[in-house]
DNA sequence: TTGTACGCGTTATCAG
DNA sequence: CTGATAACGCGTACAA
């Protein structure tokens, strides 16, 4: 089981200082490139491997930066996390991912559990709104950068990074209009989340744009459920007045109304039209492929990371950066109803 | 920005000594209510927070623990995670994620940067089948316990958890041969992992039990990705004597097929039956559900970790457990041809 | 029950 | 260019 060698049993078989060797493997410069050479070699040979941990405390840098969402499995998140994998782990960064599904209270636990453990920075994902934002001013008073991403808070020397959910669905709402639709209904999930109210500000000024109607009964709320979805659906098909299209806020809602119109026998693209919002994989796969807007997320996750390396650099400086991604809308089956 | 607090200026604040404060912070039976109860307190005012590296480079154990997987955006992947989740974060420790996206080199890299970061232990579903142990009797040597999870390898001193591919292959097979199905197809991935060969194997000896023939010409390997499966089975239905079945290692290669399948007019489940495997979610929910194998991801995460946990509560004993969890057939659409 | 003293492995600041 | 020495913050024999 041989205990680890240590920069000190390597000096000592060299006879040095353990301060030598220590410059040696930092790159210091203040060292004669023989002993350099020496040290290294003997290092290897004793198979040395430098403790983490011990250089961590000294120089109050642990390498590790916390990447805090609500699920891990939904392909969004996953791929945001893996543009951060993509910028991060070449730079010698571990990440440790913690999920809160959707838990205000796990996630402020989960803040503080990240800080004891001394993380270089935290990059975070809202759980929901909420008034209490005592977790993330004790992250700053700390003076760890803190970078929001899709789910954002402003909060003074927080950054962030996230799509123009407005932007991306005023577009999927003019591409309907553009298609014939005129009464396009729209399901929400939580409005007082700032993602989703931009969803609907986005809809909302497309029909006003358009000088369409906006009746209220043509919004409903949902859970990012395929039930919820197809609940949804049957509510506005029973109205006196039903919408001919839907934008849904999420892909498993836009599904799961798909489904209901099928199941009453209306026909997709021809009389309805259905638009949904992440891209998510199984909305190009299905029989009826589903129109979505796509958030970019390997392109944010990366973005995040950047901005997340950029306040390491200069952390004297106090950096706040806000960056805004384009969405981009996918074009499917779901709401082709003209074929240009 | 006020430098943290350390037991030392909680000490000083109560005029005892670190020693102590350490003690009341640490549940030592060595103090007295009272003292504890004041350190507690005046911990409390000062806003104290533990430096989890200090103490991990004292103790030796750093609290976290590194979870290896080829991709973290795969349900069956991000559900284990879940369930490695569940167990530990409770207990306190923290999960370091880390993708090799099925890469060997980059699989022994991580492992070694995770030693260096002094995890308290392993969890890992292999890139793929090597040669190359070296990483992991180096994890071993150093006495981290190492638990393999799916994709499992026979080391001596490595724990796994794993599924019982033969019997979910096996139990597929027979069931689309209870479906009347003779000519069954199997597509399989990489042959040169375990799970693939398992599956295999269960596959063939539930036709040799049924004593059907094994045609070696109805077994294609493919990539996961739909556009193999597509490719897969028109290799396949373009054979002199096609097959009337096929159970497929994976669910897109299963989904492929049927998009196949579909556009050359066969019947599924009519004329043709298909079983995929790992029961992702879109299996469900697509206009044709597919029959597929269930893991139980989460149980599989749970029972990685707690037989981590194990392993961290006797390190004096080794214990090295190989567990097996048994599959779940969940018959869909897409194999139902008899309405029982 | 509490204090003393030291070490975990590394880095940084001095001198020399 | 190199050596000695002091931290970093905490835990723990040992002694009192």
């Amino acid at each position: 089981m041989s205990k680890k060698t240590t920069i000190y049993d390597i000096a000592k078989a060299l006879d040095i200082t353990a301060a030598t060797v220590s410059r040696a493997l930092n790159n210091n410069p203040r060292i004669s490139a023989d002993t350099k050479k020496l040290v290294l070699d003997t290092a290897e040979k004793l198979n040395y491997k430098r403790n983490g941990l011990a250089a961590a405390l000294k120089s109050g840098k642990s390498n590790n930066v916390g990447v805090i969402l609500p699920f891990i499995n939904r392909n969004f998140f996953s791929t945001v996390i893996r543009g951060i994998e993509e910028e991060l782990i070449p730079k010698g960064y571990h990440i440790i991912i913690c999920q809160t599904h959707e838990d205000e209270k796990k996630e402020m636990e989960t803040v503080q559990n990240l800080l004891n453990a001394q993380v270089d920075g935290i990059l975070i994902s809202l759980s929901r709104q909420t008034d209490n934002i005592e977790h993330f001013t004790q992250v700053l008073k700390k003076n760890v950068p803190l970078i929001f991403f899709d789910r954002k808070m402003d909060i003074r020397g927080a950054s962030s990074v996230t799509l123009d959910d407005y932007q991306g669905a005023y577009n999927a709402t003019q591409h309907l209009i553009e298609q014939g639709c005129t009464k396009i209904a729209h399901m929400t999930v939580d409005p007082s989340l700032l993602i989703y109210k931009n969803r609907y500000e986005g809809y909302r000024n497309a029909l006003l744009d358009n000088e369409l109607e906006v009746y209220p009964e043509f919004t409903v709320n949902l859970k990012s459920e395929i039930e919820a979805g197809r609940e949804a659906a049957r509510k506005l098909m029973d109205l006196e007045n039903p919408p001919d299209a839907i934008f849904s806020a999420t892909d498993l809602g836009a599904l799961g109304a798909i489904q209901h119109l099928k199941s009453i026998n209306v026909k997709i693209p021809e009389d309805f039209c259905v638009v949904g919002f992440s891209n998510e994989p199984f909305t190009q796969f299905m029989e009826l492929p589903i129109s979505s807007v796509d958030q970019s997320p390997l392109l944010m996750g990366k973005t995040a990371a950047k901005v997340f390396l950029e306040q390491m650099d200069s952390k004297d400086v106090k950096i706040q950066k806000s960056m805004v991604l384009t969405p981009t809308l996918m074009i499917r089956q779901s709401s082709t109803k003209l074929k240009s």
